[in-house]
DNA sequence: CTACTGTTTGACGTCTTTGTCAAACAACTC
DNA sequence: GAGTTGTTTGACAAAGACGTCAAACAGTAG
């Protein structure tokens, strides 16, 4: 149980600036929420405008990391089934991180468009192949064509916006609020269901 | 060209509140952006939370007529296109209002509680209309049987999510940076695509 | 012209928040 | 035990932001 403070102080940080955006939170809340005094944070990181980039920064990279999916041997069904299973977990397993990705590409906040900017020079990033593996199988004819990029927004969209809604959601979703594992599992099922039966070109009538 | 001073601190507020969040904000910069001193601020609306909320009220109203969408009268197909064309051009056409219900949510704000529960309770709105839809369409036959809530979100989701991402989508998409509209355009056809092809009964094959 | 009402202005006080600093403390070496 | 390095603490200084106020101003009615 070494206390590590550096760590703490950056966890701690992590969680308030998520709760409360870069303006919002306090130093002295952050320093609370670690169990320090608040020069300490200024020992560690110089400036809170330090402190934020800092955790930006390993936000960002598990964001990154976050597209990394098992590819899932056995056609695109299983592909896209696995994607978005691990993407909703992902995000269920740091909300944090994709509020914080949400915050500041609405702030607009230049670091990220440098960050971003770096991680797509990059060749073999995890995005693209995901992209590409949804080309290969509109050329081989498993799915219809449909754009790729407009595929994987859609994708994305649907594993992320609710947890970045989710008063909203559970206000209108009696499960999302009674019972939210479940809630998740339906969502994860529902978008799997709903997008790929429009993807494969044979449809399985069940009516 | 009366100035109308109250009118627009209003949107001024809004704006300001938009770009840099509740706390970010300075009424300074909002006084600037509306072309006045910043004792105004405080003669129309006593303090910076009373401002605030406002505007929260007004965007609050806002989005929930974005869910009044013309009906469609043609089918189910008819209905899930004129519901993206509205939900996304409104969306495009008030920005600000995205973002704003979106940090409402994640910083959790009790006034979006409030205000939420209210329009809930009210029995004709149009988020039901739109869910009822979906129920008459599936008993009818017409699409297969999905969760509504579950569709509602996910329609939804494919509709503001960009807006509110959209330095990274930019990034990712070379067309969303070239030509804006044209994206918007594509994102309306391939929601609809990719999402009613799930839900129909009988497949078109155009392989 | 005067009085009255509502609006605008400049200046001020108070409080909060960040960042700094020197002194205390702890751990480890010689 | 004395010294050295790195960490923690309490107190302080400076800047910034909100909110207030009294005085100036404009428009209108009598």
């Amino acid at each position: 149980m070494e206390p590590d403070t550096e760590e703490r102080i950056f966890e701690a940080a992590l969680r308030v600036f998520a709760r409360k955006g870069k303006d919002g939170a306090r130093m002295q809340e952050i320093a609370d929420e670690a169990g320090i005094h608040r020069p300490l944070l200024h020992y560690y990181f110089r400036t809170k405008q330090q402190l934020y980039e800092a955790v930006a920064r390993r936000m960002f990279l598990q964001f990154m990391e976050t597209f990394d999916a098992p590819s899932g041997r056995g056609g695109f069904a299983d592909t896209l089934r696995a994607f978005i299973d691990h993407y909703v977990d992902t995000v269920h397993a740091h909300q944090s991180m994709a509020m914080w990705m949400v915050a500041e590409n609405m702030a607009g906040n230049p670091l990220l468009g440098e960050m971003l900017a770096e991680a797509f020079a990059t060749e073999g990033s995890p995005q693209r192949e995901m992209e590409q593996a949804i080309e290969r199988s509109i050329r081989e004819g498993e799915i219809r064509p449909v754009d790729p990029k407009q595929l994987m927004l859609t994708v994305v969209s649907g594993c992320v916006f609710f947890f970045v809604a989710l008063p909203t959601v559970k206000m209108m979703n009696p499960l999302a609020r009674e019972d939210f594992e479940a809630f998740v599992e339906q969502r994860k099922a529902h978008l799997f269901e709903v997008l790929f039966h429009g993807l494969s070109v044979r449809e399985v009538s069940d009516a």
